[in-house]
DNA sequence: CACCAGGCAAGTA
DNA sequence: TACTTGCATGGT
């Protein structure tokens, strides 16, 4: 019953993004492949600043499976350098190909092509994938049911008081795969409305002051959604 | 000038 | 297990 008012909130919160901002376009890329460079370029890092080395990456031909996999780690950092943390970021990305050239011969169609749990713990075991990370490559790469969770997931839900402020990422993604049908466009679109509406959450003050979200939550009604 | 961004891993106690 | 720290550029 719980279980049924989540869901029920859920809903109303996407409905209620969806009015206010329209449908988002993501993820803003053209390819699987430029989806997983992305995501390991955008960890903690603005978009504004991953595009210019996304840019870089394809001024310089090298958004190809094989260009990725033979490409120097040291001309690697030099291009990224736009999207900061280059020395990881790089070392990540090389990684990861070394990974799709050793284990499964660069198809990258099969690795994604995986049942949703064996592929998530695969990506989980790479170097410099983490949680978030290895949610949007399966979401957006995989085209897969992986909900989402990033720092605006967080901020949104414990600032409206869905979930007690220090829920880690596994209980936060749980909140939401727990009580909803496993739908790729629904969940793509989810996750990209709450970035958006991410932002408009200030960094430091508590509220939500301007966010469409506001004027749509009965204490009552957000008391009973915190998990027991 | 300070602070933040679509994280993650390694180190310490 | 539970904190803390390093990583780095570019925008506000």
């Amino acid at each position: 019953m719980i279980k049924k008012l989540r869901a029920d909130l859920i809903h109303q919160v996407f409905q209620r993004l969806l009015e206010a901002f329209g449908p988002q376009h993501w993820w803003p890329a053209e390819t699987a492949l430029e989806v997983i460079i992305g995501a390991i370029l955008t960890q903690n890092t603005a978009w504004t600043n991953v595009a210019k080395a996304i840019a870089q990456l394809r001024q310089a031909d090298l958004l190809t499976i094989p260009a990725m996999t033979l490409v120097d780690e040291a001309r690697l950092r030099q291009l990224i350098r736009p999207s900061g943390y280059y020395n990881q970021k790089a070392h990540r990305l090389k990684l990861f190909f070394e990974h799709l050239e050793q284990h499964w011969q660069r198809d990258l169609e099969a690795f994604l092509a995986q049942p949703l749990g064996a592929l998530r713990e695969e990506l989980l075991s790479l170097r410099g994938i983490g949680p978030e990370t290895a949610d949007s490559i399966i979401l957006y790469a995989a085209n897969q049911p992986s909900f989402v969770v990033d720092l605006y997931t967080q901020r949104v839900c414990s600032r409206h008081n869905w979930v007690p402020e220090d829920y880690d990422y596994h209980r936060l993604r749980d909140f939401f795969m727990d009580v909803l049908e496993p739908e790729v466009d629904f969940f793509q679109e989810f996750h990209a409305l709450l970035v958006r509406v991410g932002h408009l959450h200030c960094r430091k003050v508590p509220g939500c002051g301007g966010c469409p979200l506001a004027p749509m939550l009965p204490d009552s009604l957000v008391d009973s959604m915190a998990k027991p």
